[in-house]
DNA sequence: GGGATACTGTGAACTGCTTCATAGCGCGTC
DNA sequence: GACGCGCTATGAAGCAGTTCACAGTATCCC
């Protein structure tokens, strides 16, 4: 896929004009990270934002207990790092290679160059953001109103949103543990065991291994609805 | 107060250069709403952002049982109506007039002007959302994770910052009732009162009919800290 | 004043979730 | 193969918070 291909599928960068596109386009940088690499340290200045081209990436931070916490997983087209390009504050988390991968890079200058030549650029950007703090807003705050199926039926929607890969159902071969997950909504590893024994037994979704697949997108949005 | 000095004091205009900031002022209009007029209702198409000079104002919406809940109340200095400035989507709450209040206003088309002419303003707003973002995001996240007592507690803190006024502590004259304190915090109005009370037993906060003085900051601070 | 209305305060029963405990399963390693 | 290790599975006990029920208090209106 074509570098202006990438960017057009950035939720960011998605309403910009062709022309901006491959100017901004001709700004990006590439790097790959092997396998278990380093490719930023919470707390570090970020001046870079990255385009996940292929393979995988985990973003992490350290727990209360100095346990490390998987805040999030990215895969091929999905950016992560947006936040110190755009407002030039330090790392709020690390990121490491899952297994191979390469990226694209855009730099912070580069960025704002592009973004004082172009006003209509400003103004999709500034939607954009406002748009996506609007729904975090919104949702987040539902959050703390979900019990604790309602919230593992929201992220596991999420991840299929994501990562699904259609095939009988959506598959979700994230290899992500119990114990994750929980973390992730706010749960108990033995409760988040049980719900998705429960989602299992409705026929919701299908468990083998590490591997969940989504059997009925509808019947888990209800659950959603507490 | 001078409409300079009332922008200067909105954090997304807050890091504009003095000159951005007068041109931007001749753009601001003036509303007064009397007691209880609606200022505008959810899913209108907002194209207007306000700023309190004086009054108060209170966001709401409908539940999901038709019943009416704050989300949010607003006073001098304060701004609301942003997101449907910045990104043109419809009102995602209602918002009326509490008592006499007093607002400028900043219309979409104006704003948009300014910033097409001044790309450093575009600049310093996308940075201010970003950082809200950023903020948001991680905040959120945590709100799942707290117990009552520490969401009350947030919510304390957040308002003090707000809407303190020093004396004897930091006094909180909003006439909010419990039942709407709990709709914030995601908790029944009796659970609101308990930690209300367990608060003021242990001198953290003392209790006057509606109005709340906070006592002691560092103690409530605790509480949050699941 | 008397009555209606809205809010606060507080106990009792119930429930969802956590914590604790224990067992089983899969996999790598010696 | 046998042991250890990490993950999953499940049941029992305990607790935080909800729901329910009702009493007390302030405020407004006739």
């Amino acid at each position: 896929m074509s570098k202006t291909t990438m960017l057009r599928n950035v939720p960011l960068f998605a309403s910009l004009s062709d022309q901006a596109l491959e100017e901004l386009a001709r700004s990006l940088g590439r790097r790959t990270f092997a396998k278990d690499m380093i490719i930023f340290h919470k707390g570090s200045s970020g001046q870079t934002m990255y385009i996940v081209e292929s393979g995988k990436v985990r973003i992490f931070t350290l727990s209360e207990w100095g346990q490390e916490v998987t805040l999030n997983v990215y895969g091929s087209g999905d950016v992560f790092g947006e936040f110190s390009l755009l407002d030039g504050l330090p790392r709020s988390a690390g990121a490491v290679a899952l297994e191979k991968t390469v990226t694209l890079t855009l730099h912070r200058d580069r960025f704002f160059e592009h973004l004082e030549a172009s006003p209509s650029m400003a103004r999709s950007i500034i939607e954009v953001l406002t748009a996506r703090l609007r729904f975090t807003t919104e949702h987040a705050e539902s959050l703390a109103f979900l019990d604790v199926y309602g919230r593992v039926a929201m992220r596991l929607l999420d991840l299929a949103g994501r990562y699904g890969t259609e095939k009988d159902g959506i598959e979700l071969d994230l290899r992500l543990t119990q114990s994750e997950l929980a973390s992730w909504v706010a749960a108990s590893r033995e409760s988040v065991n049980k719900v998705l024994s429960a989602f299992r037994d409705q026929g919701l979704i299908a468990i083998e291994g590490q591997a969940i697949t989504i059997l009925n997108l509808e019947g888990l949005e209800q659950r959603i609805r507490s």
